[in-house]
DNA sequence: TTAGGTGCAAACAATTTGCCGTGTT
DNA sequence: AACACGGCAAATTGTTTGCACCTAA
């Protein structure tokens, strides 16, 4: 009753993004696959995106909103998988990773983002409080 | 003819947010400043969000969209300020620093991102060819 | 006075969802 | 035949913008 069954779409979606390394979003994803799948939905892109990265067989890169810092000087952060919670970390930020990226890519470096994350101290005590009372 | 002056709602998001360390989103500083201040616009609060972001004084975190990814070990990325184009980096991926992370802080941690991010090499070759031609 | 700032609502953009017909098993 | 899937469009959600009024300098 909750199985998944095979779908033309699905395997589609997933191929164009294993034979690409363009970090593609929904939409070029679906801009690719319409010329040759005329009556594909972004809908469906959508859809299927979601399912695969919850399976585990891609990966989805972002926050779902934007999240804003009064710190400005570089530290590392912690984000809830659970509540969405940002923390901070107290981990040294360290700037000789970006000369190393910059000179062993052709890309000019100008700093680097390090986020963390899992389940929150909070989530946990949750989780742990339900238990009990359950 | 481009300064900026004063503004009470301006001073008022920029304390918020360094009275915090939540990591706010837009509406979350909306919805703090609404009681003590009845008429202030959501608008207003993503204006002074990016315009603090842009001055330095804060810092933005997100992609402005969600990219995936068809490769699903862990491995960096970078990205590039200018195109937005998301470009693998073989840098190997330390999963000792999550185990530190997870010793030293109260949280459970499960994995981590590390986002570098600059002028890709593409845009620098866009760059330069630009200023030859004019 | 004058240019920047604000409120408000409309516009836009990204993503999700409901409905209903279609395809897989 | 059952039920997951996809197409489509409407609904949500997040963010930006145009405009008329307001306010610091």
């Amino acid at each position: 009753m909750n199985g998944k069954r095979y779908s033309r779409q699905r395997e589609l979606i997933y191929q164009t993004l294993m034979e690409t390394s363009e970090h593609p979003t929904a939409e070029m994803v679906y801009q690719w696959l319409k010329p040759t799948n005329p009556n594909l939905s972004l809908g469906t892109v959508y859809r299927n995106l979601n399912l695969l990265a919850s399976e585990g067989r891609i990966t989805r890169m972002a926050f779902p909103v934007e999240r804003y810092d009064g710190n400005t000087d570089p530290h590392c952060h912690f984000r809830c998988d659970v509540c969405g919670a940002v923390y901070d970390l107290d981990l040294p930020y360290c700037r000789d990773l970006d000369e190393k990226v910059d000179g062993a890519s052709r890309h000019k470096v100008e700093g680097h983002e390090l986020i963390f994350h899992g389940q929150c101290a909070r989530c946990q005590e949750e989780e742990k409080s339900l238990k009990k009372s359950s």
